[in-house]
DNA sequence: GCAAATTAATGATTTATTCAAG
DNA sequence: CTTGAATAAATCATTAATTTGC
Protein backbone atom coordinates (compact mmCIF):
# COMPACT_ATOMS: atom_id res chain seq x y z
CA UNK A 1 0.00 0.00 0.00
CA UNK A 2 1.55 2.93 -1.23
CA UNK A 3 0.45 6.33 -2.08
CA UNK A 4 1.42 6.43 -5.40
CA UNK A 5 1.81 10.03 -5.54
CA UNK A 6 4.14 11.02 -8.03
CA UNK A 7 5.13 14.93 -9.03
CA UNK A 8 2.98 14.37 -11.87
CA UNK A 9 0.01 16.72 -11.36
CA UNK A 10 -1.56 19.01 -13.67
CA UNK A 11 1.17 21.73 -12.43
CA UNK A 12 -0.51 24.41 -14.66
CA UNK A 13 -3.15 26.21 -12.28
CA UNK A 14 -3.37 24.44 -8.89
CA UNK A 15 -4.76 27.05 -6.36
CA UNK A 16 -2.58 24.94 -3.81
CA UNK A 17 -5.37 24.78 -1.45
CA UNK A 18 -3.96 25.51 1.85
CA UNK A 19 -5.83 24.69 4.94
CA UNK A 20 -6.49 25.65 8.53
CA UNK A 21 -4.20 24.37 10.97
CA UNK A 22 -5.51 24.78 14.42
CA UNK A 23 -2.68 25.89 16.89
CA UNK A 24 -2.98 24.27 20.04
CA UNK A 25 -4.44 26.64 22.26
CA UNK A 26 -7.20 26.77 19.44
CA UNK A 27 -7.23 22.87 19.82
CA UNK A 28 -7.50 22.59 23.55
CA UNK A 29 -10.24 25.37 23.21
CA UNK A 30 -12.15 22.95 20.72
CA UNK A 31 -11.78 19.76 22.23
CA UNK A 32 -12.91 21.57 25.72
CA UNK A 33 -16.26 22.93 24.54
CA UNK A 34 -16.49 19.33 22.79
CA UNK A 35 -15.93 17.37 26.03
CA UNK A 36 -18.20 19.67 27.68
CA UNK A 37 -21.00 17.77 26.00
CA UNK A 38 -21.47 20.89 22.93
CA UNK A 39 -20.43 18.38 20.20
CA UNK A 40 -22.67 20.13 17.82
CA UNK A 41 -23.13 24.32 18.16
CA UNK A 42 -25.25 25.45 16.73
CA UNK A 43 -24.51 28.87 14.13
CA UNK A 44 -24.40 31.69 16.64
CA UNK A 45 -22.69 29.76 18.99
CA UNK A 46 -20.48 28.67 16.43
CA UNK A 47 -19.38 32.28 15.83
CA UNK A 48 -19.05 32.79 19.55
CA UNK A 49 -16.32 30.20 19.61
CA UNK A 50 -15.12 31.60 16.39
CA UNK A 51 -14.24 34.96 17.64
CA UNK A 52 -12.61 32.72 21.15
CA UNK A 53 -10.51 31.39 18.98
CA UNK A 54 -9.06 33.91 17.43
CA UNK A 55 -7.29 35.25 19.78
CA UNK A 56 -4.77 32.82 18.75
CA UNK A 57 -5.09 32.96 15.10
CA UNK A 58 -6.99 33.40 12.47
CA UNK A 59 -9.99 30.95 11.44
CA UNK A 60 -13.11 31.41 9.73
CA UNK A 61 -16.74 30.15 10.77
CA UNK A 62 -16.66 27.28 8.84
CA UNK A 63 -13.31 25.67 9.93
CA UNK A 64 -15.16 25.95 13.59
CA UNK A 65 -18.25 24.34 11.88
CA UNK A 66 -15.94 21.45 10.07
CA UNK A 67 -13.71 20.87 13.07
CA UNK A 68 -17.57 20.00 15.03
CA UNK A 69 -18.63 17.97 11.82
CA UNK A 70 -15.14 16.25 11.95
CA UNK A 71 -15.02 15.55 15.56
CA UNK A 72 -18.49 13.98 16.24
CA UNK A 73 -17.54 11.60 13.05
CA UNK A 74 -14.27 10.76 13.99
CA UNK A 75 -15.12 10.28 17.94
CA UNK A 76 -18.45 8.28 16.45
CA UNK A 77 -16.85 5.88 14.45
CA UNK A 78 -13.43 5.32 17.11
CA UNK A 79 -16.39 4.21 19.34
CA UNK A 80 -18.22 1.98 16.84
CA UNK A 81 -14.80 0.11 16.17
CA UNK A 82 -14.24 -0.21 19.19
CA UNK A 83 -17.21 -1.76 20.35
CA UNK A 84 -16.94 -4.07 17.28
CA UNK A 85 -13.82 -4.68 18.65
CA UNK A 86 -14.91 -5.90 22.00
CA UNK A 87 -18.02 -7.63 20.55
CA UNK A 88 -15.34 -9.83 18.53
CA UNK A 89 -13.47 -10.20 21.65
CA UNK A 90 -16.49 -11.32 23.65
CA UNK A 91 -17.26 -13.55 21.13
CA UNK A 92 -14.21 -15.11 20.60
CA UNK A 93 -13.44 -16.19 24.23
CA UNK A 94 -17.22 -16.08 26.10
CA UNK A 95 -20.33 -14.50 25.21
CA UNK A 96 -23.05 -12.21 26.38
CA UNK A 97 -22.60 -9.06 27.97
CA UNK A 98 -23.58 -6.92 24.81
CA UNK A 99 -24.28 -3.59 25.73
CA UNK A 100 -26.85 -1.50 24.09
CA UNK A 101 -25.19 1.08 22.03
CA UNK A 102 -25.52 4.26 24.58
CA UNK A 103 -24.97 7.39 23.41
CA UNK A 104 -22.19 6.89 21.47
CA UNK A 105 -20.46 10.40 22.43
CA UNK A 106 -18.77 9.92 25.65
CA UNK A 107 -17.57 13.36 27.30
CA UNK A 108 -15.15 12.75 29.76
CA UNK A 109 -12.72 10.45 31.62
CA UNK A 110 -10.93 12.17 33.92
CA UNK A 111 -7.16 11.07 34.68
CA UNK A 112 -5.71 14.63 35.44
CA UNK A 113 -2.38 14.48 34.70
CA UNK A 114 -1.45 17.16 32.84
CA UNK A 115 -1.76 20.93 33.75
CA UNK A 116 -3.37 23.48 31.30
CA UNK A 117 -4.25 26.68 34.06
CA UNK A 118 -6.94 28.74 32.28
CA UNK A 119 -7.94 32.40 33.17
CA UNK A 120 -8.54 35.63 30.93
CA UNK A 121 -6.07 37.17 28.92
CA UNK A 122 -5.89 40.12 26.63
CA UNK A 123 -3.36 39.57 23.20
CA UNK A 124 -4.49 40.23 19.74
CA UNK A 125 -2.93 38.05 17.74
CA UNK A 126 -4.69 36.29 14.81
CA UNK A 127 -5.99 38.30 12.02
CA UNK A 128 -9.29 37.24 10.26
CA UNK A 129 -10.00 34.66 8.20
CA UNK A 130 -11.75 34.33 4.52
CA UNK A 131 -14.47 32.74 5.84
CA UNK A 132 -17.34 31.46 3.77
CA UNK A 133 -19.85 29.23 5.89
CA UNK A 134 -21.36 26.05 5.87
CA UNK A 135 -24.72 24.92 6.94
CA UNK A 136 -25.43 25.15 10.20
CA UNK A 137 -28.47 24.28 11.77
CA UNK A 138 -31.36 26.04 12.24
CA UNK A 139 -32.05 29.97 11.84
CA UNK A 140 -33.18 30.61 15.02
CA UNK A 141 -30.45 32.55 16.16
CA UNK A 142 -29.97 35.13 13.68
CA UNK A 143 -30.84 38.12 15.00
CA UNK A 144 -27.34 40.16 15.27
CA UNK A 145 -24.40 38.84 16.43
CA UNK A 146 -24.42 39.25 19.87
CA UNK A 147 -21.38 40.73 19.68
CA UNK A 148 -20.22 41.19 22.98
CA UNK A 149 -18.05 44.48 22.82
CA UNK A 150 -14.97 43.83 20.65
CA UNK A 151 -13.92 40.70 22.22
CA UNK A 152 -11.53 42.20 25.38
CA UNK A 153 -14.29 42.24 28.01
CA UNK A 154 -13.35 38.56 27.96
CA UNK A 155 -11.12 40.23 30.51
CA UNK A 156 -13.86 41.58 31.79
CA UNK A 157 -15.64 38.63 32.63
CA UNK A 158 -12.94 36.18 33.96
CA UNK A 159 -11.93 39.29 35.75
CA UNK A 160 -15.52 39.16 37.56
CA UNK A 161 -15.10 35.27 38.47
CA UNK A 162 -11.00 35.83 38.83
CA UNK A 163 -9.46 33.39 37.31
CA UNK A 164 -11.15 30.12 37.50
CA UNK A 165 -8.17 28.37 38.35
CA UNK A 166 -7.37 25.32 37.14
CA UNK A 167 -9.92 22.87 35.77
CA UNK A 168 -9.86 18.95 36.02
CA UNK A 169 -8.34 17.67 32.51
CA UNK A 170 -8.28 14.14 30.82
CA UNK A 171 -5.15 12.52 29.40
CA UNK A 172 -5.35 14.76 26.61
CA UNK A 173 -5.30 18.46 28.28
CA UNK A 174 -8.86 18.55 28.14
CA UNK A 175 -11.74 20.25 30.33
CA UNK A 176 -13.41 17.01 31.83
CA UNK A 177 -16.01 19.84 33.39
CA UNK A 178 -18.48 21.89 31.06
CA UNK A 179 -17.60 25.38 30.63
CA UNK A 180 -19.80 27.65 31.40
CA UNK A 181 -22.30 28.72 28.23
CA UNK A 182 -22.26 31.98 28.47
CA UNK A 183 -18.44 33.08 29.28
CA UNK A 184 -15.37 32.98 27.57
CA UNK A 185 -12.61 30.98 28.58
CA UNK A 186 -8.92 31.65 28.09
CA UNK A 187 -6.48 29.16 28.64
CA UNK A 188 -2.10 29.85 29.68
CA UNK A 189 -0.08 26.84 28.22
CA UNK A 190 2.32 25.73 30.37
CA UNK A 191 5.21 24.92 27.75
CA UNK A 192 4.77 23.20 24.33
CA UNK B 1 -25.62 16.58 36.42
CA UNK B 2 -24.74 17.63 33.23
CA UNK B 3 -27.60 16.36 31.46
CA UNK B 4 -25.68 15.74 28.84
CA UNK B 5 -26.99 16.68 25.76
CA UNK B 6 -30.59 16.98 25.68
CA UNK B 7 -32.70 15.40 22.93
CA UNK B 8 -33.89 19.16 22.04
CA UNK B 9 -32.37 22.06 21.46
CA UNK B 10 -34.24 24.08 19.89
CA UNK B 11 -35.89 26.65 21.95
CA UNK B 12 -39.42 26.13 23.60
CA UNK B 13 -40.56 28.78 21.25
CA UNK B 14 -40.62 26.55 17.66
CA UNK B 15 -39.14 29.32 14.92
CA UNK B 16 -41.53 27.65 12.54
CA UNK B 17 -39.59 26.71 10.18
CA UNK B 18 -40.53 27.81 6.87
CA UNK B 19 -38.91 26.61 4.02
CA UNK B 20 -38.21 28.16 0.46
CA UNK B 21 -40.73 27.02 -2.21
CA UNK B 22 -39.05 28.07 -5.64
CA UNK B 23 -41.10 29.62 -8.30
CA UNK B 24 -41.40 27.74 -11.38
CA UNK B 25 -38.93 30.37 -12.77
CA UNK B 26 -36.80 29.38 -10.13
CA UNK B 27 -36.65 25.72 -11.00
CA UNK B 28 -36.49 26.28 -14.80
CA UNK B 29 -33.46 27.96 -14.12
CA UNK B 30 -32.08 25.42 -12.04
CA UNK B 31 -33.22 22.42 -14.08
CA UNK B 32 -31.07 24.24 -16.75
CA UNK B 33 -28.25 24.75 -15.22
CA UNK B 34 -28.27 20.97 -14.02
CA UNK B 35 -29.26 19.94 -16.40
CA UNK B 36 -26.49 21.46 -19.15
CA UNK B 37 -23.95 20.09 -16.81
CA UNK B 38 -22.89 21.73 -14.41
CA UNK B 39 -24.67 19.74 -11.19
CA UNK B 40 -22.02 21.39 -8.64
CA UNK B 41 -21.52 24.45 -8.94
CA UNK B 42 -18.55 25.99 -6.49
CA UNK B 43 -19.60 28.73 -4.41
CA UNK B 44 -19.02 31.82 -6.87
CA UNK B 45 -21.25 30.27 -9.47
CA UNK B 46 -23.83 29.67 -6.74
CA UNK B 47 -24.02 33.31 -5.83
CA UNK B 48 -24.09 34.25 -8.96
CA UNK B 49 -27.29 31.97 -9.92
CA UNK B 50 -28.43 32.99 -6.54
CA UNK B 51 -28.59 36.29 -7.57
CA UNK B 52 -30.37 35.26 -11.08
CA UNK B 53 -33.02 33.49 -9.02
CA UNK B 54 -33.61 36.39 -6.38
CA UNK B 55 -35.14 38.22 -9.67
CA UNK B 56 -38.01 36.34 -9.13
CA UNK B 57 -38.66 35.18 -5.92
CA UNK B 58 -36.54 35.46 -2.58
CA UNK B 59 -34.27 32.75 -2.24
CA UNK B 60 -30.34 32.83 -0.68
CA UNK B 61 -26.89 30.89 -1.12
CA UNK B 62 -27.87 28.40 1.02
CA UNK B 63 -31.32 27.45 -1.01
CA UNK B 64 -29.30 26.85 -4.49
CA UNK B 65 -26.58 25.07 -2.59
CA UNK B 66 -28.97 22.42 -1.26
CA UNK B 67 -31.19 22.38 -4.69
CA UNK B 68 -28.46 21.30 -6.00
CA UNK B 69 -27.54 18.90 -3.35
CA UNK B 70 -30.52 17.14 -3.54
CA UNK B 71 -31.26 17.16 -7.36
CA UNK B 72 -27.80 15.56 -7.42
CA UNK B 73 -28.57 12.88 -5.11
CA UNK B 74 -31.79 12.24 -5.79
CA UNK B 75 -30.87 12.30 -9.67
CA UNK B 76 -28.26 9.23 -8.71
CA UNK B 77 -30.76 7.30 -6.69
CA UNK B 78 -33.05 7.32 -9.46
CA UNK B 79 -30.65 6.72 -11.89
CA UNK B 80 -28.97 3.60 -9.89
CA UNK B 81 -33.00 2.32 -8.94
CA UNK B 82 -33.63 2.49 -12.36
CA UNK B 83 -30.26 0.59 -13.40
CA UNK B 84 -30.89 -2.09 -10.84
CA UNK B 85 -34.32 -2.60 -11.79
CA UNK B 86 -32.83 -3.53 -15.59
CA UNK B 87 -30.25 -5.49 -14.46
CA UNK B 88 -32.59 -7.61 -12.51
CA UNK B 89 -35.30 -7.83 -15.91
CA UNK B 90 -32.22 -8.48 -17.60
CA UNK B 91 -31.22 -11.17 -15.59
CA UNK B 92 -34.26 -12.49 -15.06
CA UNK B 93 -35.23 -12.58 -18.68
CA UNK B 94 -32.28 -13.78 -20.27
CA UNK B 95 -28.19 -12.51 -20.62
CA UNK B 96 -27.75 -9.61 -19.48
CA UNK B 97 -26.52 -6.90 -21.31
CA UNK B 98 -25.12 -5.11 -19.14
CA UNK B 99 -24.16 -1.54 -19.49
CA UNK B 100 -21.47 -0.40 -16.84
CA UNK B 101 -22.35 2.34 -14.74
CA UNK B 102 -21.70 5.43 -16.49
CA UNK B 103 -22.63 8.26 -14.84
CA UNK B 104 -25.63 8.34 -13.00
CA UNK B 105 -26.07 12.62 -14.19
CA UNK B 106 -26.66 12.98 -17.87
CA UNK B 107 -30.21 13.16 -18.78
CA UNK B 108 -30.89 15.08 -22.39
CA UNK B 109 -33.87 13.57 -23.93
CA UNK B 110 -35.50 16.47 -25.99
CA UNK B 111 -39.48 16.30 -26.36
CA UNK B 112 -39.64 20.26 -27.26
CA UNK B 113 -43.14 20.36 -26.65
CA UNK B 114 -43.21 23.80 -23.70
CA UNK B 115 -41.55 26.80 -24.85
CA UNK B 116 -39.37 28.59 -23.02
CA UNK B 117 -37.83 31.61 -24.13
CA UNK B 118 -34.47 32.50 -23.75
CA UNK B 119 -32.68 35.57 -23.42
CA UNK B 120 -28.43 34.81 -23.45
CA UNK B 121 -26.26 37.62 -22.04
CA UNK B 122 -22.86 37.77 -21.77
CA UNK B 123 -22.19 38.10 -18.67
CA UNK B 124 -19.20 38.87 -16.01
CA UNK B 125 -16.82 35.93 -16.69
CA UNK B 126 -14.40 35.55 -13.88
CA UNK B 127 -14.92 32.34 -12.43
CA UNK B 128 -12.62 31.28 -10.46
CA UNK B 129 -13.85 27.98 -11.72
CA UNK B 130 -11.61 25.63 -9.71
CA UNK B 131 -12.18 25.31 -6.15
CA UNK B 132 -15.33 23.76 -4.95
CA UNK B 133 -16.37 25.72 -1.76
CA UNK B 134 -17.50 25.07 1.67
CA UNK B 135 -21.32 24.52 2.02
CA UNK B 136 -23.54 27.42 1.82
CA UNK B 137 -24.46 29.42 5.25
CA UNK B 138 -28.36 28.32 6.51
CA UNK B 139 -30.29 31.33 7.43
CA UNK B 140 -28.56 34.17 5.87
CA UNK B 141 -30.24 36.74 3.46
CA UNK B 142 -33.45 35.12 2.49
CA UNK B 143 -33.73 38.73 1.94
CA UNK B 144 -30.73 40.43 2.74
CA UNK B 145 -28.57 41.63 0.39
CA UNK B 146 -29.88 43.32 -2.55
CA UNK B 147 -27.52 43.21 -4.95
CA UNK B 148 -29.75 44.47 -7.57
CA UNK B 149 -26.52 46.56 -9.12
CA UNK B 150 -25.05 44.35 -11.27
CA UNK B 151 -28.25 43.07 -11.93
CA UNK B 152 -30.46 45.20 -13.94
CA UNK B 153 -28.22 45.39 -16.57
CA UNK B 154 -29.11 41.84 -17.52
CA UNK B 155 -31.94 43.18 -18.71
CA UNK B 156 -30.08 45.77 -20.68
CA UNK B 157 -27.74 44.06 -22.00
CA UNK B 158 -30.43 41.20 -23.46
CA UNK B 159 -32.27 43.84 -24.48
CA UNK B 160 -29.67 45.19 -26.64
CA UNK B 161 -28.74 41.48 -28.15
CA UNK B 162 -32.60 41.01 -28.82
CA UNK B 163 -34.10 37.85 -27.70
CA UNK B 164 -31.50 34.57 -28.50
CA UNK B 165 -34.35 32.54 -29.83
CA UNK B 166 -35.51 29.47 -28.14
CA UNK B 167 -33.60 26.91 -27.39
CA UNK B 168 -34.46 23.39 -26.86
CA UNK B 169 -36.27 22.03 -23.68
CA UNK B 170 -37.21 18.61 -22.59
CA UNK B 171 -40.55 16.98 -21.37
CA UNK B 172 -39.99 19.17 -18.21
CA UNK B 173 -39.81 22.22 -19.82
CA UNK B 174 -35.63 21.77 -19.58
CA UNK B 175 -32.73 22.70 -21.56
CA UNK B 176 -31.12 19.77 -23.27
CA UNK B 177 -28.49 21.93 -24.63
CA UNK B 178 -25.74 23.17 -22.46
CA UNK B 179 -25.78 26.79 -21.21
CA UNK B 180 -22.67 28.53 -21.67
CA UNK B 181 -20.43 28.72 -18.93
CA UNK B 182 -20.19 32.21 -18.67
CA UNK B 183 -23.22 33.34 -19.62
CA UNK B 184 -26.23 34.24 -17.96
CA UNK B 185 -29.62 33.77 -19.14
CA UNK B 186 -33.18 34.74 -18.77
CA UNK B 187 -35.89 33.25 -19.29
CA UNK B 188 -39.11 34.41 -20.51
CA UNK B 189 -42.50 32.22 -18.92
CA UNK B 190 -44.95 32.10 -21.17
CA UNK B 191 -47.84 31.86 -18.74
CA UNK B 192 -47.91 31.51 -15.26
C1' DG C 1 21.63 15.93 12.11
C1' DC C 2 19.07 16.66 7.65
C1' DA C 3 15.98 16.05 4.01
C1' DA C 4 13.61 12.95 0.87
C1' DA C 5 10.22 9.30 1.33
C1' DT C 6 6.27 7.18 4.02
C1' DT C 7 2.84 7.09 7.07
C1' DA C 8 -0.58 8.95 10.21
C1' DA C 9 -3.88 12.85 11.36
C1' DT C 10 -7.09 15.64 10.19
C1' DG C 11 -9.14 19.72 7.54
C1' DA C 12 -12.27 20.09 3.66
C1' DT C 13 -15.78 17.96 0.01
C1' DT C 14 -18.92 15.03 -1.60
C1' DT C 15 -22.48 11.56 -1.05
C1' DA C 16 -26.02 9.03 1.28
C1' DT C 17 -29.55 9.17 4.71
C1' DT C 18 -32.93 11.27 7.54
C1' DC C 19 -36.35 14.54 8.99
C1' DA C 20 -40.20 17.34 8.33
C1' DA C 21 -42.93 21.12 5.67
C1' DG C 22 -46.43 21.47 2.15
C1' DC D 1 -45.73 11.77 -2.02
C1' DT D 2 -42.51 15.31 -3.24
C1' DT D 3 -38.76 17.92 -1.78
C1' DG D 4 -36.23 21.57 1.02
C1' DA D 5 -33.27 21.28 5.05
C1' DA D 6 -29.97 19.07 8.09
C1' DT D 7 -26.82 15.50 9.48
C1' DA D 8 -23.91 11.56 9.30
C1' DA D 9 -20.84 8.67 6.62
C1' DA D 10 -17.46 8.27 3.21
C1' DT D 11 -13.97 10.23 0.59
C1' DC D 12 -10.42 13.31 -0.89
C1' DA D 13 -6.27 16.07 -0.06
C1' DT D 14 -2.86 18.41 2.62
C1' DT D 15 -0.21 18.91 6.53
C1' DA D 16 2.40 17.02 10.63
C1' DA D 17 4.83 13.04 12.32
C1' DT D 18 7.59 9.33 11.40
C1' DT D 19 11.08 6.60 9.26
C1' DT D 20 15.10 5.86 6.44
C1' DG D 21 19.45 6.48 4.14
C1' DC D 22 23.19 9.37 3.94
Amino acid sequence: MEGGLSPERHAAAEPVRSRWTPKPEQILILESIFNSGMVNPPKDETVRIRKLLERFGAVGDANVFYWFQNRRSRSRRRQRQLQAQAAAAAAASSSSSGSPPTSGLAPGHATASSTAGMFAHGATYGSSASASWPPPPSCEGMMGDLDYGGGDDLFAISRQMGYAGLLPVNEYGVLTQSLQMGESYFLVTRGY
